[in-house]
RNA sequence: GGCGCGUUGGCCGAGGAGUUAGGCAAGGGUCUGCAAAACCCUGUACACGAGUGCGAAUCUCGUACGCGCCUCCA
């Protein structure tokens, strides 16, 4: 299979180092407010990749970390911790803000269907872990002191940002005038490992003793350090956003790298964000919506998956209402035909049954595999749904169970679990049918008029009547 | 200033030198007791300019516009 390796900025042939059990990482959640629904899409993204990778018979091994701690704020950086900003705001401690949104993460984890991971890691579990790297890069002179930090001495790598493609001295160091520096930082692009409860910081309520002193990690250590314990370099694929690639996971590779003299990771893996209107998702706009937000408006998290995966995870793409309309009905019709296995004509299998899987092994599978195409993917299921729609159902014998059972396998999309009719709805759809039969259209309207109470639709073939969900 | 991406029909969105993407919406039709659903048909799209090709939406250069990153961010 292929996949895009940001490093190197080209698609690569992927298989697991050992051929056996893939190692993947991805950057979790910032736990310190709701997710929004861009976050959301890169991780659906990377669980059909779980999934793929599943399919295609290599054991996963995938760590996802929790981040709740280190993580400062943007707005003018006067030293705040997200957390404990969240905190300030619903008057709690740290604790409670993170324990409350990590909850509120894997519940909607849960309603997307995404796999969970073999582990969630928390920043703050692995302090000891991050001070020991620190250690190793001090003692490998990577690293040096000040009286705020310490810091990575950026300079000490020939190939600092390799990442990016962007050279170190083509960068606008300080572009925004809003960032503070720390003076005694010997280059501008050099980033903090520890910080001291110091200055702007001497507040800061989450805190550790370590060699150095009093304070707290960086950003981007947690990641270093997990790794590290849980997984071990290099690891074959890192997963994150866009956003990631400059800082974040430059700044991982330069420590992991330095502190251990392997390669970080094999494959990197950045999805592009989704815009909302045609904008960037951001607080000051107030368009992050939540999975909350679009329940409220009658979009289930299934619809808001569908949307996503409708899109390259490579591409920015641009969310809506109208478009997430356009999702929901496109799945409606997926659980319409995932229904019509409980109606009774497709017990054999047979044939079709084979020309199904046939579909789902050579279309949708080597979609995925062509660097995670999940468009062309769902365009070949759609081509399947409607080449059976198109069948006389009296006469054909075929079986969906295994059909969507792969699809749901692939995508997690929930097909198989669409539940059938009670037996007392079948009934009615069976005196429905007398009463045609008997001409008599009046009952035959109010007996349609009660399904359709019950959210059930029915279509008169020549066949025989097919119901389905309004 | 640097790095990078994009511009596809009303909307979303793949593809990527010659052959239908797909979905949603729309119009017409078939079927039907009537509907609904389904099905069929229709739209003949690829920012603009120039260039290279037998041939360009697809490659090259330029222009315009938009976006991302270089600062926390999925």
């Amino acid at each position: 299979m292929k996949l895009y390796n940001t490093l190197g900025r080209q698609v690569q042939q992927f298989e697991p180092a050992d051929g056996k059990t893939v190692k993947i990482y991805t950057c979790g959640p910032t736990v310190y407010d709701y997710q929004h629904i861009g976050n959301y899409s890169g991780y659906i993204y990377w669980d059909v990749l779980v999934r793929l990778l599943k399919a295609r018979g290599w054991d996963v091994k995938r760590i996802m970390n929790i981040t709740d701690v280190g993580h400062l704020v943007s707005d003018g950086d006067e030293g705040e911790d997200k957390l404990e900003k969240g905190a300030t705001r619903e008057g709690k401690t740290a604790q409670e803000i993170a324990d409350f949104y990590t909850e509120d993460f894997k519940k909607s984890v849960e309603k997307l269907n995404l796999l969970t991971p073999t582990e969630y890691a928390k920043a703050t579990d692995f302090i000891p872990q991050q001070i020991e790297i620190i250690k190793t890069l001090i003692d490998k002179g990577f690293a040096y002191q000040t009286e705020q930090a310490i810091y990575f001495d950026t300079s000490r790598l020939s190939d600092y940002g390799k990442l990016t493609g962007q050279k170190l001295a083509d960068k606008e160091v300080g572009a925004r005038p809003e960032v503070v520096t720390d003076k005694s930082k010997r280059h501008p692009q050099d980033f903090a490992l520890w910080f001291f409860r110091v200055g702007r910081f001497a507040e800061h309520e989450m805190h550790w003793p370590s060699p150095w002193g009093d304070g707290f990690p960086g950003w981007h250590i947690e990641c270093s350090a997990i790794i590290h314990a849980l997984l071990g370099e290099p690891i074959d694929i890192h997963t994150g956003g866009v956003d990631h690639i400059g800082t974040h996971h430059t700044n991982e590779i330069a420590q992991s790298e330095s502190a251990f003299d392997k390669k970080l990771s094999r494959f990197w893996l950045h999805n592009n964000h989704m815009m909302v209107d045609g904008q960037k998702i951001s607080k000051s706009l107030g368009n992050g919506w939540t999975l909350e937000d679009l329940a409220k408006k009658g979009f289930s998290p299934m619809d808001f998956k569908m949307l996503v995966l409708q899109s390259h995870y490579r591409s920015q793409s641009n969310f809506s209402w109208e478009s997430l309309a356009g999702a929901q009905a496109r799945l409606k019709r997926f659980y319409n035909f995932a229904v019509r296995r409980f109606q009774g004509r497709h017990l054999d299998g047979g044939d079709f049954n084979g020309l199904m899987i046939t579909t789902a092994k050579f279309k949708v599978l080597p979609a995925l595999e062509n660097d995670l195409d999940t468009p062309d993917a769902l365009a070949s299921i759609e081509a399947y749904i409607e080449s059976v729609e198109n069948k006389d159902l009296s006469n054909e014998r075929f079986l969906i169970e295994p059909f969507i059972s792969q699809i749901d396998q692939l995508f997690g999309l929930d097909l198989t679990s669409r539940p059938d009719i009670s037996p007392e709805q079948k009934q009615l759809i069976g005196e429905r049918q007398s009463a045609r039969e008997a001409q008599d259209w009046a009952k035959s309207d109010e007996l349609r008029d009660k399904l359709a109470e019950q959210g059930i639709g029915v279509n008169d073939t020549p066949s025989g009547p097919i119901w389905y969900r309004l």
